[in-house]
DNA sequence: CGGATCGAC
DNA sequence: CTATGTCGATCCG
């Protein structure tokens, strides 16, 4: 996939893996064959010391498998017993919940770079090309992949594979200008999709294909070879397009592979359908049908007339799937699985666990080493990796192998850090560092504010020539967004870690600052909503305990809730007995708040109070800005108090020095003698590499558009909550504090705030439970899980139909489908965090089944 | 929290 | 000569 795939040095010194992509089927063509490939990329590499390091990091990864290995020996047979009943448990109940009821679809743009840069210089058509720069490619033409030549490779290793390839440069503005072209067509079939990067996108057309079946023929009737493709509805039925244009104004992008006409409209077809369906063409008019499949052949034709470049897809119940399947036919293709059980478990039965996303070339090494390769070893392992791996992994190998993944298309939730970083030729001497350090600083300033984000948290990233990586990170108690408040922190990060190697220079070829811990909108927003709960509840209570659980509602400006910082923080603020006994840390501590909306809790309990915690000066005069500066100055000039030690930048540093003196000596012990100070725009190339059959470039805007995306965010987005108590009884056993004393049961904690009813339903047999009464719902599901875990296993059908319903919204009272099976939807959601914030987005990824799998432990 | 690592594009 | 940049997630300490 990535480079480093390609270049993985094999465990048993075979030379690097490589994928041959489409090189091995064209008998006769021009090209090299793998071994000749392989020897050429080693020959440019050996001995570099980027090889070295590749070695290094390989050795790694196999001294991880050999831990792997020896724990997976000492397990016992009841040890996999009993973890094969539990995982076989969460199976069922994963099969159980299988929704099929979507039809989701992956698009990707073929070779995108590249086929743009064709389209624009007809000279290149015939001619192996790749995009980039000579020392990093994006992306390659079909032709350039014959000769090994892939994306994420050097430009000058290319080169020597294939002496004749065109390098052409970037040119982001043009690929931006042709993936809103075609986002425009996405957005006919699912307005809410989703772009994950330029050239591609996933889309949910559930909507659309229901909507199509009512469509007239002419709504799916379409010109072949205007340079825009026009729908031929009634009033441009006589379009007056050139038939001769509509030679197909695809590029050449691959000689054998046809483009999108009618005469040639064979998919290379490994599904039938593909072939059938041209009949109907007449002349120059096609008209698709109102199959999924004809649905997207439809868009995928009609992103060919507008752009002149292909694209291929897959059709699939769910993401995951989805994303495979757009590979499978890859280049100008599509693939479709059924919405229909045995038709995913077909697909996934051969199905190399690699081209799964999310599975890495670390996790196929683990798992090869394991002697799993496909899908169905993944499934057969099951109970084996549930206890080699951690939880959030062997769930998700388990959704991989039963062919379950995500069935709603979401958007991702807010940023959740922002960084820039460069690449140069070796840099030591130190002022030159700062100088790039705050330049960084700089141009992050400036991407910040566009957002309008502001951090607690830089982290400065080092790689030395050697290739170490290194990133050392500092919070601090108040947020930072301008470029002199990052660098403040930055460069005492710098500073540390010069002063660590000298008197040798720190020699490095990269450089980056990062900054995270971000107080949003968003979170203003749940901050207002939760001290309005708060507030309407009790204005009684006293204010101490509203600040707390202010604090846990809002996750901020502490994420972790009982973090070892939060209670340190707390401690210092009682330390410092300042005003009330409010413990509320938004105000004292991060008075950074700069905008006004100080939440209605904050308000009540104190005003804001610019007194320093730490020489608890106050100036009446300050504001915000001044008072961070303040602090800020005051943090790196006192002398530590214990108090103030871990908000103390220094303090950090030493902790994370002594580690980095013992864990990473080779970084900077190189001894040299002579210091080149060079250009810092030398090779200061930033040509984002690609995946190997596609584009991969996010540009920083890019990202920032789906972020921001059109789309508005719906705060209940994907809420399908089971409002299961079962996380209370999981809550309950975590703290000891489960009673079988009825009268003793804690209330659930909801029932202050949350004005929603809860209601029971047992995760085991899945029956709503006529009680309100969490002790006895408790009670309830330990009998039902002891009473049969085998017996349910046995009474398993898999047949069952899969859209049986299974969760209740609680919120609306409606029954929405099953759901387990996806894997970024909240299955179950604690109580309390629904409590806290109802419109609580949820995490972008799934902790989904962590309760259950806990549960059935 | 901090640091390293993985995976994706 | 010459091997990316950015982000999210996770694991471990």
């Amino acid at each position: 996939m990535d480079h480093q795939e390609e270049q993985e040095i094999a465990p048993s010194n075979e030379g690097f893996q490589f994928r041959m992509g489409l090189n091995d089927n064209k008998a006769g063509m021009e090209g090299l064959d793998k071994e000749k490939i392989n020897k050429i990329i080693m020959e440019a590499t050996k001995g570099s010391k980027f090889y070295d390091n590749e070695l290094k990091k390989d050795q790694q990864v196999n001294q991880r498998i050999e831990k792997m290995l020896q724990q997976k020996s000492q397990l016992t047979i009841s040890q996999i017993k009993k973890a094969q009943v539990q995982v076989d448990k969460l199976a069922l109940e994963l099969e159980r919940s299988r929704d099929l009821s979507r039809v989701i679809v992956h698009v990707d743009m073929d070779a995108f770079y590249a086929a743009v840069e064709m389209r624009d210089n007809p000279e290149l058509k015939d001619k192996p090309m790749a995009v980039g720069s000579m020392s990093m490619l994006s992306t390659s033409n079909y032709l350039a992949r014959r000769f090994g030549v892939r994306a994420a490779m050097p430009g000058f290793i290319a080169k020597r594979l294939c002496p004749n390839l065109y390098i052409v440069p970037l040119n982001f503005d043009k690929y931006r200008a042709v993936s809103k072209e075609v986002r425009e067509i996405f957005s006919e079939y699912d307005p809410n999709f989703l772009p994950l990067s330029l050239d591609e996108a996933y889309l949910d057309i559930t909507d659309h294909l229901e909507e199509r079946l009512t469509w007239p023929e002419e709504r799916r009737r379409f010109l072949v070879g205007t340079g825009n493709s026009m729908r031929l509805d009634v009033e441009n039925s006589t379009a007056k397009c050139e038939p001769e244009e509509t030679q197909c104004t695809s590029p050449e992008l691959f000689e054998d592979f046809p483009t999108f006409l009618p005469d040639q409209c064979h998919d290379r077809s490994r599904q039938d359908t593909e072939r059938e369906n041209k009949e109907r063409t007449q002349e120059n008019v096609l008209v698709f049908g109102t199959s999924a499949e004809e649905a997207v052949r439809e868009m995928r034709f009609r992103i060919e007339q507008k752009t002149t470049l292909t694209a291929s897809a897959g059709i699939a119940p769910n993401m995951m799937l989805a994303k495979v399947c757009s590979d499978k036919n890859k280049p100008n293709g599509q693939y479709i699985i059924p919405h229909d059980r045995q038709a995913v478990t077909d697909f996934i039965k051969d199905l190399p666990i690699r081209k799964v996303p999310g599975i890495g070339k670390v996790t196929e090494k683990m798992l090869r080493a394991l002697g799993i390769t496909t899908c169905t070893d993944l499934y057969q392992q099951r109970a084996l990796l549930s206890l080699l791996f951690s939880d959030t992994s062997w769930h998700n190998f388990l959704h991989i192998s039963l062919g379950l993944g995500s069935t709603r298309i979401e958007r991702d939730g807010e940023r959740k850090s922002m960084s820039t970083e460069r690449t140069f030729s070796e840099m030591s001497s130190a002022e030159e560092q700062y100088e790039l350090c705050q330049q960084l600083c700089k141009d992050l300033a400036e991407d910040l504010n566009k957002e309008g984000l502001k951090g607690r948290t830089v982290t400065l990233k080092l790689k030395n020539i050697k290739f170490e990586v290194k990133t050392r990170a500092s919070t601090v108690s108040y947020v930072v967004s301008t470029e002199d408040e990052i660098f403040s922190v930055a460069k005492e990060i710098l500073k540390a870690e010069i002063d660590l190697a000298s008197p040798e220079p720190l020699r490095l070829r990269l450089m980056g600052v990062r900054i995270s811990g971000f107080l949003s909108e968003n979170e203003k927003h749940q901050k207002s909503i939760t001290s309005f709960l708060s507030l309407s509840k009790a204005t009684k209570t006293k204010c101490s305990e509203m600040a707390d659980k202010s604090d846990q509602a809002t996750q901020a400006p502490a994420p972790q809730r009982e973090s070892f910082f939060n209670q340190k923080r707390a401690a210092r603020q009682q330390g410092l007995e300042q005003g009330s006994t409010s413990s509320e840390q938004n105000v004292k501590c991060a008075p950074i708040e700069q905008q006004k909306e100080i939440t209605e809790v904050d308000q009540i309990c104190e005003e804001p109070d610019f007194t320093c915690p730490i020489c608890m000066m106050k100036q009446s005069d300050w504001d915000l800005e001044a008072f961070n500066k303040h602090i800020d100055q005051c943090l790196s000039k006192s002398p530590p108090s214990d108090n103030l030690q871990m908000t103390k930048c220094e303090d950090v540093l030493a902790a994370s020095n002594d580690k980095a003196q013992k864990s990473n000596e080779g970084f900077s012990d190189d001894l040299r003698k002579d210091v080149h100070i060079k250009n810092l725009k030398n090779k200061m190339e930033t040509v984002p590499p690609s995946d190997d059959l596609d584009d991969f470039v996010i540009d920083k805007n890019t990202m920032r558009a789906i972020h921001n995306q059109d789309v508005p965010l719906n705060p209940c987005k994907d809420e399908i909550i089971c409002k299961n108590p079962m996380e209370n009884h999981q809550l309950e056993s975590d703290v000891g504090l489960k009673t079988t004393d009825e009268s003793k049961a804690p209330s659930a904690p909801s029932s202050s705030v949350c004005h929603e009813e809860t209601i029971f339903i047992c995760p085991v047999c899945n029956i709503r439970q006529d009680t309100s009464n969490l002790a006895v719902f408790n009670r309830h599901v330990d009998v039902c899980l002891n009473k049969g875990i085998l017996e349910e296993l046995q009474e398993h059908n898999p047949n069952q139909d899969p859209r049986r319903p299974i969760k209740t919204d609680l919120r609306n009272g409606t029954t929405v489908r099953g759901n387990a099976g996806n894997r970024s939807t909240a299955r179950t959601k604690r109580p309390r965090a629904m409590q806290q914030n109802p419109t609580s987005k949820k995490p972008k990824t799934n902790r989904s089944s962590l309760t259950i799998d806990a549960f059935f432990k």
